[in-house]
DNA sequence: AACCAGGACTCTG
DNA sequence: CAGAGTCCTGGT
């Protein structure tokens, strides 16, 4: 059966628009599935599946919910899945910051309505996060949704039927050939590895969850095939951490141009960089300065 | 058809 | 601590 009900502007803090949002590349999980004017994400609230139906005509229009669920009304839990996913009640001092600083205000009115996306939950986040490093954007996501597909629970509502990622015993039933066929190449031991290491270590998501950012850091940065740019996207997307600064290769160009008049700077210098100037903002100035370099047209033409 | 883009890892200086 | 080569695959 299906409920619905509706988040209105007044409701949450700031801009938000969704179709923007979830077509900004961030890696915490690949798009959720479009169909007609709506967005589908199959969600996992207190041991149920939950398919979600997201409907917004733009920016800071009502946003429409729609739910089904095998259970009554749990109107309540899905209101507050969606506003943790979209980060609803974040900190407004935020624009605050970045409108006043003379580098960023620009890049504020670019990306009006983007909000961070958090992951479902930090294994499907560490997974994917392995999975995205030194990949593209399409093929990892090609990659993702084929393990859903193939190893993660589903529900059919309708016509369609929607996936999960697989649970890590799930996950671990995939031997490293399957993975690499659907597309993980050499990455492929390396979320096997982490996969197990996570399933035997008991208690990994409130140890890290409970450390500094900076403690978490250091403790993510030993799992197999995590580097520093991975770890980051692990914390800001899977563990709820704002001081982290992914850098890749986007994020190193646009901030090098910004403060360093585009001279060569090393990424770990940009990261404590960024950690100095933007402090506990820095996870947001970096989702809306990397859409402003993949998206404005600017950074194609300083390559 | 050769080459490049995209991060982590490993080895070397 | 920095720099270079390797890993896989889709794109040119």
């Amino acid at each position: 059966m299906s409920n619905s009900f509706e988040i209105l502007y007044d409701e949450y803090e700031g801009d938000f628009d969704l179709e923007f949002t979830l077509n900004s590349g961030q890696t915490s999980h690949p798009p959720f599935k479009k169909l007609d004017d709506s967005y589908y994400e199959l969600v996992e609230i207190n041991d149920e599946l939950v398919v979600i139906k997201l409907t917004q005509d733009g920016l800071n229009a009502p946003l429409i919910v729609e739910y089904f669920t095998q259970k009554q009304d749990i109107s309540n839990l899905v209101k507050e899945r969606i506003f943790y996913m979209f980060d609803l009640n974040y900190d407004m001092k935020f624009y605050n910051f970045i409108k006043n600083s003379d580098e960023l205000s620009d890049i504020l009115e670019f990306n009006r309505g983007l909000r961070i996306i958090r992951a479902h939950n930090p294994f499907e986040c560490i997974i994917s996060s392995i999975c995205s490093a030194n990949n593209s954007i399409k093929r990892w996501t090609k990659t993702i949704e084929k393990i859903r597909e193939g190893y993660g629970k589903s529900v059919q509502v309708g016509e369609e039927t929607f996936y999960m990622f697989p649970t890590p015993e799930e996950f671990l039933k995939i031997s490293e050939k399957s993975l690499k066929d659907l597309g993980a190449g050499y990455r492929s031991s390396y979320m096997l590895n982490t996969a197990n290491l996570i399933l035997k270590h008991d208690d990994f998501n409130n140890e890290i969850l409970n450390m500094s950012y900076e403690d978490a850091f250091k403790e993510v940065l030993k799992l197999e095939g995590v580097g520093p740019k991975v770890a980051d996207c692990i914390l800001l997307y899977g563990f709820n951490m704002n001081k982290a600064y992914p850098v890749d290769v986007w994020i190193n160009r646009i901030t090098t141009y910004l403060y360093f008049n585009s001279k060569k700077v090393s990424n770990k210098r940009i990261m404590s960089f960024a950690h100095d100037k933007f402090g506990v903002y820095a996870g947001y100035v970096q989702l809306y300065l990397f859409n402003y370099a993949r998206m404005s047209g600017l950074m194609d033409k300083l390559k």
